[in-house]
DNA sequence: TTGACAGCAGAACGTACGTTCTTTACGATG
DNA sequence: CATCGTAAAGAACGTACGTTCTGCTGTCAA
């Protein structure tokens, strides 16, 4: 993050008509299309456009040399009067349909999916009954981490202990014993991160 | 949204490899880059994949005939909790549900916010320190939601309750005072989802 | 054992792309 | 009135891109 904003006007315009093209197509075409889009006429000036906005911290360039928006790129603040000064109010969702939460928790599209959770056993982790785990799959994790493990043909969600040199499952509720799986233990992934949806 | 899953496994590992790529850098490379991305060498196969994948309704074009991801290709699987069996490789199986978790929580992206959790005030409702508010701005809210309601020119993440005919804000920690705001209560927003990152 | 086909490699070709350089127009400044 | 900086146009060039075709290799069925 360094500038924040455009150093000039017009150039806060070519990025509003960035941010519409965007919107509507989820890429950032050539520098021809990019007249077009901005109204003029020439490549070089395009260009020069860009390297201000990637100054400017709104666009950046992949390894191939394609261009692609930054997070400032989408960052809406909020222009509401009511709202005290400088509170931590972060980007709306969406300027186009950009995935912020999903970008946030999702590292490893492939490697992960997302578990309902059942039952009230971690509501001393603040994981309730309904809430939507998701969930990187791999085999292997440290204790301490939260696991989705396969006990009896069904997905558990508890915390990984061990005691005695064995690996056990530690629920986050008084209320439940604490699993000690028999034979090798069956680590389906692990937890990193938690979705709830109210109403 | 048209055929949800490739005609193939082999099409279903490409496409995680791409969603994986796409995770890193949000943009389709060129033919010749996505020979390394999905471990072949051959410029043609890379586009006989994205045809297939375009058919599958996973990719399409923008008129500069630049390849972006359609909603279908952000779709995370829902696991059916109770049937774990043959999981891992149900990558792009038609049955069950794929959601995008931003589609999820946001109905109004334009009234949306999302906002830090600061403080363990609301703990009992599982809601922690550091977790991330999803908050719907609206100044009316019912008895029994959790709001945001601005306390002192600063946020504060309280369930609404009613006293003797006045509004109050209850924490949800016995440990926190219940709030009698003095004169009128100011809104500005009900929590509508919750997300939290671990590690 | 011989097709046939899927899965992939490799080359060939024309175009359009990004880059750089030069030129022009114009307002502000001194 | 000269000069300077900004905003843009336009041309020139080499490369790398997308497309298409042809060729190769393994597998399976007849």
């Amino acid at each position: 993050m360094t500038d924040s904003n455009p150093s000039n006007t017009r150039d806060a315009e070519y990025l509003a008509k960035l941010q519409d093209y965007y919107a509507d197509w989820k890429s950032i075409p050539s520098y021809a299309s990019l007249c077009d889009v901005f109204g003029i006429a020439s490549k070089s000036w395009v260009k020069a456009i860009l390297d201000r906005l990637e100054k400017a911290g709104f666009v950046e360039r992949t390894p191939d040399g394609i261009w692609i928006p930054t997070s400032n790129f989408f960052a809406r603040h909020v222009a509401d009067a009511s709202v005290p000064a400088g509170m931590p109010v972060m980007v709306g969702s969406s300027h186009g349909d950009y995935h912020v939460i999903d970008d946030m928790l999702i590292d490893t599209p492939s490697k992960t999916t997302l578990i309902p959770v059942k039952g009230d056993s971690m509501i001393g982790a603040g994981i309730h009954d309904g809430d939507l785990a998701v969930v990187e799959k791999r085999n292997l994790a440290n204790v301490g981490d939260i696991v989705v493990a396969i006990v009896d043909g069904e997905f558990t969600l508890k915390t990984l202990g061990k005691e005695g040199g064995k690996f056990v499952l530690r629920p986050e509720n008084p209320d439940y014993p604490v699993i000690h799986p028999q034979g090798t233990l069956e680590i389906f992934g692990i937890l990193v991160g938690l979705v709830r949806k109210y109403k």
